[in-house]
DNA sequence: CGCAGTTTTGATTCATCTCAATTTGTGTGG
DNA sequence: CCACACAAATTGAGATGAATCAAAACTGCG
């Protein structure tokens, strides 16, 4: 385990007076649910953040797991990419949601993280945050509840890719972006999606040229507005109505 | 957080003198790792078995979170029903691996564990698991390492079904398993399937007749030998050389 | 021994992919 | 600030892998 001198030193990203306690994704971030003196031990561990370009990676697959991030303010994909060179994007991140969970067991992380827009994430020292769990019940709590949750999300999108027609998914897609969205402060119905068609593909297991057929269909089903990037969900409801629909 | 003696009289299931110290399946299970005082803690934990017959739940989605299952022998598959009634199977559990995990975040299973044979699973309650975890930190650092673990599977499925054609996912599917059982001592290339094509189809996004089409596939191809539920594979490298193919 | 559930196999359909051309948007350097 | 070059998105036509519908064969359980 390292002492958190040796950390801060190897790391060395801009230090910021970090402020879990003010932060406005609190509540959606891992110190969720813990109380006020058990914040400012959490915030002593998270010392620093680090901006993230567009493009940039926040780490690489294979690379040497140190820490577990939050996203602060942008959104990232995660990616895998297997032996024969297939890439499978395995999710989308926002604000207050955490990157490189997949790491820990292997002490490498499984996947890569890319900033889809310039971002800034805070830093979690992995091993700083497992001292501290283990002398906070409720941050434990928490990090197994998280992880937990990462694995039932996963789950989803399993549904997602093994039972489900295109259109039902992208209808998930864009009603699961709405609601987090929502959570975040933002509009539900009005929305810059950072990601390109193909990695909307390669998420949602269909070709580049299918999403945008989708889109155009949805579009013409006057279910949603479309502009490149910019979506308008114009009827939620009609959207649910594709997951209801037998098939 | 319960009391011991709470759990043990509302739980009630068949008492085992249980030794984790000396189960074959130590180090692919949860206590992997772990010192002799430490695996005398655990075993202190663990106080019971339970058997469940074969089609039989050992627990359903929705059921109240209160232990997470290790398979002691058998077979397990976990399946999610969404509200369209659409049955997705997540994963197929053998002999020291973990069940129930997508419970924690929730308090309450988030998919079905079916047995598919008779079964016998050693049940590891959860509140005490917890409380453990916090005084043991090789316990606690396993415990955050197998959640982690199951969430990289959960990715690599997500690979299988979103970017993998038909006979690559279940060349991919035959491999694994292969390799699973090599690790707990059986033959790497003639097994038994415990699922019914239906269930391997839910799992791998396939319809059964698919599946069954391509069992008969690789059978002309010479690369496995298929009678039913029994499987024989003839060239492993066959297999992988499937996985290889350009797309 | 018989029946229900499972598996196999065939014929056909259809959703999605592939290939290709065009349009639209975006970042960069002059 | 504009123009150009490159990346991303759209749309069309046609190919194809897997689904669907249907029937027959097998298996093992009661």
């Amino acid at each position: 385990m390292y002492a958190v001198t040796t950390i801060r030193s190897a790391a060395a990203p801009k230090k910021f007076e970090v402020t879990c306690s003010s932060c406005n994704l609190r509540e959606l971030c891992l110190p969720q649910g813990l109380g006020a003196t058990d914040i400012a031990r959490f915030e002593n561990v998270v010392y620093a953040r680090r901006r993230i370009k567009r493009g940039e990676a926040l780490f690489a697959a294979g690379d040497e797991f140190k820490a577990v991030y939050s996203v602060r303010s942008g959104f990232f994909k995660t990616s895998l990419v297997d032996g024969e060179g297939r890439e499978q994007v395995t999710g989308f991140f926002m604000g207050g949601e955490l990157l490189g969970m997949d790491g820990i067991g292997a002490a490498r992380y499984n996947s890569a993280a890319i900033a889809l827009e310039d971002s800034e994430v805070c830093i979690l020292p992995y091993a700083l945050i497992e001292q501290l769990a283990a002398e906070v019940p409720s941050l434990q709590r928490r990090l197994y509840a998280v992880l937990s949750r990462e694995i039932a999300r996963d789950h989803g999108v399993m549904m997602l890719l093994g039972s489900m027609r295109a259109e039902e998914r992208l209808a998930t897609f864009l009603l699961n972006l709405s609601k987090r969205f929502t959570a975040r402060g933002y509009s539900p119905s009005d929305f810059h999606l950072r990601m390109t068609r193909e990695e909307l593909g390669s998420y949602l297991g269909l070709k580049l040229e299918t999403v945008s057929r989708l889109f155009s269909r949805f579009h013409d089903d006057g279910l949603i507005e479309v502009q490149q990037k910019h979506v308008r969900i114009l009827d939620a409801a009609g959207l649910e109505q594709i997951l209801a629909t037998r098939h």
